[in-house]
DNA sequence: TTTCTGCTGGAATATTCATTCCATTATTGG
DNA sequence: CCAATAATGGAATGAATATTCCAGCAGAAA
C-alpha cells in the first residue's frame, strides 16, 4: 500500500466532491464510472453496501475498493464514512475542526473553533427545526396560550434563559405572565396560585429538572392547560401537555444550542400578544 | 419464529414512531430504553451498527435484536432499513427546503409566519457575525477572564437571558462567577465587591439599561478589567471597554435574535473553562 | 416462602461483508 | 506489431456483524 495517498483523503464531503471532480477527466473508465455514479446517488453510496454499490453502479466491488484507495482512503468503508457524515449532519467536534484545519493548512485560535462550532451547531438547530417542526402544534399552543388568563412560564436551569426571556417580551407585550424563577426555593408557591383559567408553559432538557416535571404535574391537577417544549416525546412533561412543540437541538461538544428554542420563544411571545391583540 | 408479528412491521417511520410511542409503557425495562434511545437519535441508528447503537443506549446487542423482533421485525437490520428510509426522504438539499418553505409559506398561518420571521433573523444573525466578526477580540476576551480571579456577569433586562446562561455553564464548568441579576434591586450591592483581580463581562443593546452602564462604571473605578459584549462601537459600555465585542444582530418586529450573542456566550463559557483547565 | 414466568446478559454461531489476490484483458509507448 | 504497463473481473480470504441460544436472575403469583 502506498503510504503517501493516505494522507490526502478527504474527511468531509465538500473537499471530497471538490476532489472527485478535480481528478474525473484523468480516471481509468471504470474508476471514472464510479466517480459519477457517487456524486449522482451520494445516498446509496451512504447507506449501501460495497456489493450493492457495486451492483448499481454497474462494476465491480473491487473496483470500489480501487477507487476508495485511488483518493487515499484504506477502502471502501473509510470512503463511506464521509457519505454518511453529510447525510447525518452532525456538527463536527472539536478534535475533527483541527484534524480538517491541519488539512486546508489553515490555523485558528482555540477559541475561534469552539466558537465556529457553536455557531454552526446554531445555524444547523435552526434548518434542522425549520424543516421538522410541526407548524400545527404551534398554531396550537399560540390558541392555548392566548386564552389563557396568566401565563405561567417553567422553566429551570439552562431553561430558565428562555422563560426569563419570555417573562421579559410579554411584560413589554402587555401579556400576564409569571415567571416562575424559584428565587429563594418559592417555586412551588409561586405556582400555587395556577388555576383552571391558566395556562402553564413548561421548556425542560434532558436532563429534565425534578421541579419542573412537578410543577407541570401540580399546576395540571390544578386544573391548568399546558404547552411544553421539550426534545423527546418520552420527556417527562410531554405526557401531561396539551400541546407539545418537541425541539431537537444540535449541540456541540456537549452543550445543546438554544437558538431553535429561543426562536420558539420569540414567535410564541409575538404570536400571543398579536392575537391577543385582536389579531 | 412467530409469522404473525411479522405482518404488523411498519414499513415508514412514521408509523413505526406512533407504535413505538404507544407501545412504550408496556414494554419492558431495557426495551423501553432502546425505544427512547431510537426516537431521540434515529440518526445512530441509522447509520450505527447493532454493536454501536447497543453501546450508546448502554444495552446488549441482542436487546436491539428482541426489540426489533418485538415490533415485528426479523431483526435489527430489517428494524434499522425504516430509520434509513426515513433519512432518505428527508434531503437536506438547499433547493428543496426553499421549496418546501414557499409552499408553507403560502398556507402558513401567522403564527408560523412569525416563527419563519425569528428563524429567518436567527440564521441571518449567524452569518453576518461568521463573516464579520473580529476573531482576535474573541481571542483577547478569553485570556482576560481567564486570568481573572472572579467574572462578574452584567446584563440586564433582555441580556439577562445570556448571562443567566453564562452563570449556569461556568458553573457547570467550574468558572467562579457572579451574576448580577439585581434581584430585590440589590444589583450595586452584588457588583460592590468586584476588585482589580476581577473581570467583568458586560452585554447590553439598544436601548441600553442604564443600571448596567454605570455597573460597568463603577467596576471599571474598582480596578476591574472590563469585556463588553455589545452592538456598536458607540456603545455606553464600548469605551471602558478593555476588550470589545460587536455583534449585529438582525431582528425581526423589532425583537433582536439573540442567536450569535448566545453562541458568543457558550463560546466563551466553554473556552474560559478550557483555557483554565490547563488546556 | 416457593414456584413460575418472562426478562436479561453474554458467549457461541452463522452470515454477511469488505478486502485481497491473481489471472486475464485492455491500453499505451516504442 | 510487439512489449510493457496499467486496469479489470471474479474468486478466495479473513474480518466484522447480526443473530441465536442458554443459563442466571428478577419480579409476580400462589
Amino acid at each position: 500500500m502506498v503510504d503517501g495517498e493516505n494522507a490526502e483523503a478527504p474527511k468531509d464531503f465538500e473537499t471530497l466532491r471538490a476532489l472527485i471532480i478535480e481528478r474525473r477527466a484523468t480516471l481509468p473508465k471504470r474508476l471514472a464510472q464510479v466517480a459519477i455514479y457517487a456524486l449522482d446517488n451520494p445516498d446509496e453510496v451512504a447507506f449501501g453496501t460495497a456489493a450493492s454499490v457495486a451492483q448499481s453502479a454497474e462494476v465491480q466491488p473491487s473496483t470500489l475498493v480501487r477507487f476508495a484507495q485511488s483518493f487515499g482512503f484504506q477502502g471502501f468503508s473509510d470512503l463511506q464514512d464521509v457519505f454518511r457524515a453529510r447525510l447525518r449532519e452532525r456538527v463536527p467536534s472539536y478534535d475533527e475542526r483541527i484534524e480538517r484545519m491541519r488539512q486546508h493548512g489553515i490555523t485558528a485560535s482555540r477559541s475561534n473553533l469552539i466558537l465556529d462550532g457553536f455557531l454552526e451547531a446554531t445555524e444547523q438547530s435552526v434548518a434542522g427545526f425549520r424543516s421538522g417542526a410541526d407548524r400545527d402544534a404551534l398554531d396550537r399552543a399560540v390558541d392555548l396560550l392566548a386564552q389563557a388568563h396568566t401565563i405561567y412560564l417553567i422553566g429551570l436551569r439552562r431553561s430558565f434563559p428562555i422563560t426569563s426571556y419570555m417573562s421579559y417580551a410579554m411584560g413589554k407585550l402587555g401579556v400576564r405572565n409569571i415567571l416562575v424563577d424559584a428565587v429563594a426555593g418559592m417555586a412551588s408557591e409561586q405556582a400555587g396560585f395556577i388555576g383552571d383559567k391558566d395556562a402553564a408553559l413548561a421548556i425542560s432538557f434532558t436532563p429534565y429538572a425534578n421541579e419542573t416535571v412537578s410543577l407541570v404535574g401540580s399546576a395540571k391537577a390544578r386544573g391548568a392547560r399546558i404547552v411544553s417544549v421539550t426534545d423527546s416525546i418520552f420527556s417527562p412533561i410531554s405526557a401531561p401537555a396539551d400541546v407539545l412543540i418537541e425541539i431537537g437541538e444540535a449541540n456541540f461538544e456537549g452543550f445543546r444550542s438554544m437558538a431553535a428554542t429561543m426562536a420558539v420563544a420569540m414567535a410564541l411571545s409575538v404570536a400571543v400578544a398579536a392575537r391577543r391583540g385582536g389579531g
